[in-house]
DNA sequence: GAAATTTATATCGTATACGATATCTGGAGT
DNA sequence: ACTCCAGATATCGTATACGATATAAATTTC
């Protein structure tokens, strides 16, 4: 049996690697827009502020370059990846298809818990102020309405193409006062959801995810003919 | 300006780094189906096979991981990731939703030089003996046939996914005679792009991508409900 | 003074080395 | 004979070290 000495070094053992742990806190800085596309990522430097060696951060970059959100440039390094507007238009269109394809499924399927659930994250999400909370909310609302489908690869899918561009999605909404279409466009999918109505929960999803890349994408052209982005 | 010399050195220098030539070796062997699911993949072997150190390999390893193709186990190693049947009939219906996609939006717009390319890939295909040239046949012909829809990232998703069931696919092709239905698919999914037509070009990618799946998964489950597969 | 070339410096990519963890082997105890 | 534990062995995960490459600075040349 073990002694409670060894079950409280038990949870100092990381039950992650070191590897691991800089992948995910990577990632989400990524993902959350607080490292910019473009930039440089030493791996010395991120190295120490982790307390790790660089065999562990190269490891994590390798793994978020197969994930599409590193880019490695021979013997210059790893820059956090840039995506062009009409490769984030492509994404968001996939999205659109897979997550209508989630909505079709999970609306006839769909518990009043679920509904619920996904009902207290859309009422807090119109509530939060800050864009951070607001990623994780919106994702939370629409994934809750999908798990219901009882597709894990596809929501895992999905989830990987919301990561991609999520940042650029961010980058938008802090400069949209209010998000115009985006309050009636979740009351009226969630409404679909409460009349497991299949047809109309894809076609609102669908519809709800190609309106935000179209605003997304034309917000980028605007943004990159003016400002020179690089 | 640089010497002979030099530029017969330049063309011995590796214009890719050691990490990322064991990761391209090692994925065309997982997707070949050469390393079977659940292999235990060791570092130092695959180190001394490739002459160099454990690090690159484990880099190798890391990306391969995320793209789904390898599974880490803590402080056990890395072996070749296992599909249930669940999982790959989930990724089949995605294939399906995303190739019909291409199919639609390339259909109207392909040339006679795409579709002559296309057709000369099919014949190959039809006539190849061995299951290691169909897999790469197959894929030659239908990417052909998606690129003119103009959508790269659209058509590098679906290579991804092609890439995580491509072994068990072949796996099943092996054990199938003759091909029952792929070669008349095949056939009617050319000629559908022949007409330019984007309905049935779309429908029938669908139902072709479907069919393998349903194949597949079928077989999956006599087969494991069989043989005991760990 | 500007362009070109050399030198210096920083960072990358990988080999080596070593502690940590898991698996294997053999013996003690029942 | 079977189980349980201890030591040995193999493999992993990561730190350290170092040659290779690219960028920046300094120097030379025209």
């Amino acid at each position: 049996m073990p002694s409670l000495l060894e079950l409280v070094a038990a949870q100092k053992m990381p039950r992650l690697s070191a590897s691991d742990h800089v992948a995910q806190t990577l990632k989400k800085a990524i993902v959350d827009g607080l490292l910019p596309a473009g930039e440089l990522l030493r791996q010395d430097e991120i190295a120490a502020h982790f307390h790790v060696s660089k065999i562990p951060v190269r490891e994590a970059l390798k793994h978020l370059e197969a994930k599409g959100l590193v880019t490695f440039l021979r013997n210059r390094g790893a820059v956090v990846a840039s995506l062009s507007a009409a490769e984030i238009d492509e994404y968001m269109e996939i999205r659109a298809m897979l997550e209508a394809r989630a909505a079709r499924l999970s609306a006839p399927q769909i518990s009043d818990q679920a509904i619920e659930q996904a009902r207290r994250h859309l009422d807090e999400f119109d509530q939060a102020g800050n864009a951070g909370r607001w990623g994780e909310l919106n994702w939370l609302f629409h994934s809750t309405l999908y798990t219901a489908a009882g597709k894990p690869i596809l929501i895992a899918e999905i989830r990987s193409l919301y990561n991609k561009v999520e940042r650029y999605v961010r980058a938008l909404l802090s400069m949209t006062p209010g998000m115009p279409n985006t309050l009636r466009e979740h009351a009226e999918i969630l409404d679909a959801f409460v009349r497991r109505d299949p047809d109309a929960a894809a076609e609102l999803t669908r519809a709800h995810v190609l309106d935000a890349g179209a605003s997304l994408v034309s917000y980028l052209i605007d943004q990159r003919s003016k400002g020179g982005n690089p």
